[in-house]
DNA sequence: TTGGATCTACCAAAGAATTAGTACTCACAT
DNA sequence: ATGTGAGTACTAATTCTTTGGTAGATCCAA
């Protein structure tokens, strides 16, 4: 299964993400840019059919669930990222991220830290 | 300036990236996918509009060569990704990256010496 | 010089993404 | 009972992406 999210897929799942399970009203309350009903409404039913999201019936409205976790989206999406933009070098990636902007002294102690603690696991059973 | 490529770009930009300057008839040989001479012409033509790409005359064709850098399309992905994805935590990217595929203990040691080195630098000048 | 190969510009068309309109149902407050 | 509001399904329209066709120019070899 591919997973992929287009920019507006991605603005709604991230609310399904935060908020947990929601209608298309709550949905359409918390995305930033002010959308139809009906166009939410549109894109969580097309989401449905493509698996991304799921629903169930709540009195005469339907509360929306993402199918997908952020976890697994992230990996995917990393996954492509290395392959096809950094020819699969995942060090050329990170170098790119800590390129990316405002990561300071501190954000790069706790993420040697995160990769250390990696290791010594890699190392134990 | 928005920096985005939609897959089939990414292909060729990827090929100018590798190959350096080339035309159409090369492009197109160097991507994975048969496609016909002219689709390639068109990509390139619609990509020259959005700024991507850029072209000068040789001979009675043209030698196409990428405006942006792997590194500027790189940053501004992992940008992206972080943001959207990951709610701007560049740890939980980073993460997601190793989690994202087989990381051996090798390469993630490299990481982290990456990492030292950067700090390294930080402390110094 | 003529015919094939190569290149270009312009155009067409299918499919996906995005936005929203229309029409219908149903609960419930007045 | 009725009409108002929230909900749903279905449909429409626009734009972007991707693919390639057509027509015409140009070069080179026989």
């Amino acid at each position: 299964m591919d997973i992929r999210f287009t920019d507006r897929e991605m603005d709604i799942i991230r609310v399904l993400w935060r908020d947990g399970p929601s209608t298309v009203g709550q949905v359409r309350d918390a995305l930033e840019d002010d959308l139809a009903y009906n166009t939410v409404l549109t894109m969580l039913r097309l989401m449905e059919e493509k698996g991304q999201v799921g629903r169930s019936p709540e009195g005469r409205a339907h509360r929306y669930h993402a199918l997908v976790d952020r976890e697994t989206a992230g990996r995917t999406t990393l996954r492509r990222i290395a392959d096809r933009l950094f020819e699969g070098s995942r060090e050329a990636l990170l170098l790119g991220l800590v390129d990316s902007g405002e990561v300071d002294e501190a954000e790069l102690r706790r993420m040697r830290d995160l990769l250390e603690k990696r290791l010594a696991e890699e190392d134990g059973p």
